[in-house]
DNA sequence: GTCATTAAGGTACGGTCCGTACCGTACCGT
DNA sequence: ACGGTACGGTACGGACCGTACCTTAATGAC
């Protein structure tokens, strides 16, 4: 009846499960230390000996949530490469993870070691696949050279998360996606 | 030595720039409701009498904060204003306000009325003088009709906003400012 | 197989803060 | 003068963080 005891590896990674689930079902205010314990079968004291504090759990845990790396789309045009591109991070799996990110942002407050940590968790997984769109397109003669420029080719993500964030939705309306690309992102882009 | 007991107006006023303060001092996160009444000479009671609960509290109080609008420069060059305005969100007293709305947007949470409050002071303050800087620009012919658009009109503000939020810094380096100025804002809106 | 070491489980506690309740007291209009 | 309203003071329950302490199981050395 009694399971055997985990230790080492094997409880760390139920840990992080349980706060990512968590995570993803409360968000970081609602990632409770006692909660995550109770969920992960264990107590508090496992979670105090992995990691210091609240907040270094959350961002610990926050990298499985955000685990998938986006595939680039690759319709053969500009414009629905990056359509596709916005609805994957508005419908799909991404869509809560804005929310925990909000979140993490306030709760690592004058943290830097953790702040670092999660911007280029943020920032690795969102403009590696808008450089390689943006790459396609200048090779077709569809966008400038500069765009490939990372702040020029990620305009769009930086928009959507901006949406995201102030106001504080975990989807966006389809037409403001459409308005973006064709308002903003191709008149900057385009050749 | 008795000070006369303040009442309705006055005291909700002393309360609002008790919260401010602390805002700006301390964030969100650091705004204690007991602190709050202490600083305002008055205790929780006269706060829950108005305000439903700390966020409701923390919004009323960011007006305070942000009713500053600032005012557009008028150099002459599109680029100049943008840079201006850039600068005076960045360096100037605006700053601290990036980090409390950060907080704040978290700590609103499920409150869609709070929300949206929210959403209206940060964009209504912010989007005015970028729409009258690309209004003289079109009239000199330096930038697009189409860059009007407020989506349009206020890119370099939801960018330098995206680094407040995704570094967590309160002040960003000058060189971000022109970088997102030359690479980005004048290319989308010149003509 | 024995045993010391390490890490897990269990529990309790101090501290902080939110939100509420209760009660006495000053101010206000009538 | 008087009664209602709003303020001041204080105490409390509840949630949660982080820590301390002790017991118990697993592991590795010998």
């Amino acid at each position: 009846m009694t399971k055997t005891r985990r230790r080492g590896t094997e409880l760390e990674e139920a840990i992080l499960r349980a706060a990512a689930d968590e995570l993803a079902e409360a968000g970081y205010p609602g990632l409770t230390m006692e909660r995550v314990a109770q969920r992960a079968g264990t107590n508090k004291n496992a979670i105090y000996r992995r990691w210091p504090n609240r907040a270094a759990l959350g961002v610990a845990a926050y990298r499985h949530l955000a685990a998938d790396t986006l595939e680039p789309p690759d319709t053969g045009n500009l414009r629905d490469d990056a359509l596709g591109l916005l609805r994957a991070i508005n419908c799909g799996q991404t869509s809560p993870a804005a929310r925990v990110l909000r979140g993490l942002l306030t709760g690592v407050g004058d943290e830097p070691q953790l702040r670092e940590q999660l911007h280029q968790q943020a920032a690795e997984g969102g403009t590696k696949p808008w450089l390689a769109i943006v790459e396609r397109a200048v090779a077709r003669g569809e966008a400038r050279p500069g765009a490939r420029h990372p702040r020029v080719a990620t305009v769009a993500l930086v928009l959507l998360r901006n949406e995201f964030l102030t106001r504080g939705l975990t989807t966006v309306d389809d037409d403001v996606l459409v308005e973006l690309v064709d308002e903003v992102y191709l008149p900057l882009v385009g050749a």
